[in-house]
DNA sequence: ATTATCTATAGATCTATAGATAATGC
DNA sequence: ATTATCTATAGATCTATAGATAATGC
């Protein structure tokens, strides 16, 4: 093999790694990051643990390369805000957004709740390179279109603030949103933010 | 000692258990049910592995006692809404107790928040037998209000949904929050929050 | 020939106990 | 006398490796 020249995968490299992958975020969202084991990615993957080993160095990589694919899929829905746009009409698409990643990505949720949680020993440096400059971006944005008076006055930090937590709050809180509504709330949900955030951006 | 009487725990014992139930909190808010081991928790509370063990039967016991004792401290402000108060002066003062609690108690709000995140293995039954109920109870004063058109329309239980999560997002999340605002900015959260709150709730 | 997989197990980490000793309260 | 604490370590659990075997791609 010439110098240099990346070994290319085969196709049963790849697909396996997809779902070593996808067990892990199974057994990592649901447990946390120590309490993951490999007997349990083996077991939910349908290989063997040394198999697993031959894939990835080890239990912290996998949870790793887990958390930095998900920082992409995490700040896509805020990338696509448009200064272009109407306002109003861009803010409560973005709720819309987030919304939908709740219902449709509750683990990656949950596993980006609990590096957060834990004080993101592993995503900091990504919060600081990746999500830092995207969020004053849009803050600036958003500031824009208060300081033209087509959105009520507010800290534009803290409205991307509260639109985060009160959407990944259906995916994050399941298992207490159910038990206290009942039924699964996500229609209602939709309605009730949808207002809420019309009634805050209103001029 | 006569059948039936309880042993008095002794003064030092009262202290001891103290002791550890609030290193314990530090360990487990930070480190999450599995990461937190005996070796931190004794670490953390100045004594021996044993000696911890002579107090609470496991690990597991003392993550237990933490979490009983805190489902009466986070049902507490939801308790003070008062059915005969002004109601857009009960939400906001709502509002403002969950807030100064995500100042005051970070710590057992990110145990809380770990607890739910995995499922509540340890807290489902507390959930469905004591927070329930109280939560149908608030959810049906809100709705007298909005029924007597003393709070614009909304979904109660919704509406509590998104007072619980934009107030905890602050000590939850804490770690994202300071990266992103800089500062610590509790002080703009309050102002954010009310303003969102009133104009959400102003008939 | 190389890649992918397995069984068996070594080594590390963590929980909990055995057994001895020191401190406290009648 | 009882309560509280320690050192040393057994036993359990978990991560990772050794070494052999099966499957795949030139």
């Amino acid at each position: 093999m010439p110098d240099g020249a990346a070994k290319k995968p085969s196709r049963i490299h790849q697909r396996t790694r997809h779902l070593i992958l996808d067990a892990a975020l199974a057994v990592f969202s649901a447990h946390g990051s120590r309490g993951a084991t490999l007997d349990q990615l083996a077991e939910a993957a349908g290989l063997s643990k040394p198999n697993i080993l031959y894939y990835f160095s080890g239990k912290e990589e996998i949870h790793v390369t887990l958390l930095n694919q998900l920082m992409e899929t995490w700040l896509d829905p805020l990338e696509e805000m448009d200064a272009d746009g109407d306002p109003m009409t861009e803010q409560l698409a973005y709720v819309h957004r987030k919304l939908d990643m709740a219902r449709d990505l509750p683990r990656e949720s949950r596993l980006f709740a609990g590096e957060i949680l834990q004080g993101a020993p592993r995503m900091h440096p990504h919060l600081v390179a990746d999500l830092k400059p995207l969020f004053d971006e849009k803050c600036g944005v958003i500031q824009g279109w208060v300081d033209a008076g087509k959105l009520a006055p507010i800290d534009p930090r803290h409205l991307i603030f509260s639109i985060w937590s009160t959407t990944q709050h259906y995916a994050d809180f399941d298992v207490q949103v159910r038990v206290l509504s009942g039924d699964t709330p996500l229609e209602g949900a939709r309605r009730y933010l949808d207002t809420l955030f019309r009634r805050m951006l209103s001029v």
